[in-house]
DNA sequence: CAAGTCTGATTGTCCGACAATCATACTATC
DNA sequence: GATAGTATGATTGTCGGACAATCAGACTTG
């Protein structure tokens, strides 16, 4: 018996939204050009003015476009990578990933990320990264705070491979693993020097550019971060709380 | 002197999605359940049905709504991780992420993504594993076709840990990845070759659970790949376009 | 029970409208 | 000449109403 596929219907919405993300993928819109006014672009893909500030709609939420503060111009922004991250863990925690997977790519990925930045930091970022474990290092009474110094180093260590898409590749791992340590850091009363410790070797390795002893204090140190979830009775086989 | 924030505006459509994806992001609204009309919704927000409407589109492209097909009815979803993934891929290459960039992050993950498929492969996914490689062995013309079968080898491997989060993590570096290869596949002819004898060597030590070689050989093959790009032509440093 | 018919609800799209705000040019003031 | 005020037109956010196409469900008929 011979089969059809359902008949495509696309609405207008979706087409101009199309048309214009288009447009600004294959980059003949750049960033920073003003899009024309709506009542233009209605008139353009013949249209009402409804179904373009649909369309719209659309390409905002997709971070296609944007209005400059306090103006009203649309103008074309290149989505901020950070942010479609924090959209990527959310929908990962949506789909009830565990903090086990999670762990455990973390697991996998970090070690190599650390032996790579032993090899790439340069002054800078060595000096980024030393502030980071310093401010870890007085101690945080607030979890909070604590878990942010935890983010700012993993972020410190990635940047310090002078790799961008090393960095943006842990950020939505960062903030799943993140949700559930501020429930841990407080549970677990050694933690704070455990994790201390295992930033100045990290960050002492990585100073003398000794990858491979980066690679095994990361490994340590992540490999840490199970027994402190262990210890303060967290599920790993639990789902991760969404992140925000 | 003192400074002030500019004040606060938002937008009716937007404090309207805004409010309906708390409610899915809390999980008082579960995946499936059917959203009221858009009548319904804009009494009970007491906006104009276009103001619901212009809410709704940012929410689809959230993908936090979507209508089931042929249907009208708009139902809650929880967003797809894959499409996720794609947009977080699109994101990356608008912010001018380089071909070295991205393909030296595969190599730094990669191979650890092997090693673990090694360990955790069950005899399930080590079927669908060779069945990729022997699909990608019975020699493409077209290098769009050779390009999915890159795809679905790597795919296959992540599935093989048995980790969704390891899978998804993969998932926006490959979208990059063959935006590149595409180019390069018909450029380097033995590529086809090399990629086919390596997928085999990779194949067989998860077949084995043999973790050191799944390693090895993940980590020369993603070697080879920068020699193909380097062969065929293309600027390492160059950005990498953008999938779709 | 299957196929046809009817009816109401809902969506996609359109039109027209208006207040609030923004961009800009022009004018007055010091 | 720089700054503050004013006028003007363009643009956005929101509203109300409208209508054809389609969907969901009830009802009828064979």
């Amino acid at each position: 018996m011979t089969r059809f596929e359902p008949l495509p219907f696309e609405p207008g919405y979706r087409r101009v939204a199309a048309a214009i993300a288009a447009r600004i993928l294959d980059r003949s819109l750049r960033e920073g050009d003003p899009l024309p006014a709506e009542t233009e672009l209605a008139e353009q893909f013949a249209v009402n003015r409804s179904t373009v500030r649909e369309a719209l709609r659309e390409l905002e939420s997709a971070d296609l476009v944007a209005r400059r503060r306090g103006s009203k111009r649309m103008v074309i922004t290149r989505p901020a990578s950070e942010r479609m991250a924090g959209r990527f863990g959310q929908s990962l925690a949506l789909n009830d990933v565990t903090v086990r997977e999670v762990w455990r790519t973390l697991e996998l990925i970090e070690p190599s990320l650390a032996a790579e930045a032993a090899r790439a930091a340069d002054e800078q970022a060595i000096t980024r990264l030393q502030a980071a474990v310093d401010h870890f290092g007085a101690d945080h009474a607030d979890a909070a705070a604590a878990v942010a110094g935890v983010a700012d180093f993993f972020r410190a260590v990635a940047a310090a491979t002078g790799n961008r898409v090393v960095a943006l590749t842990q950020e939505p791992l960062l903030l799943l693993l993140l949700a559930g340590l501020e429930i841990m850091i407080d549970q677990a009363p050694q933690a704070r020097r455990r994790i201390a410790t295992a930033q100045q070797h990290i960050c002492a390795a990585i100073r003398t550019h000794d990858a491979d002893t980066a690679r095994d204090w990361m490994s340590r140190h992540i490999r840490d971060f199970r027994r402190g979830f262990e210890v303060s009775g967290i599920d790993l086989d639990s789902p991760v709380a969404a992140p925000r």
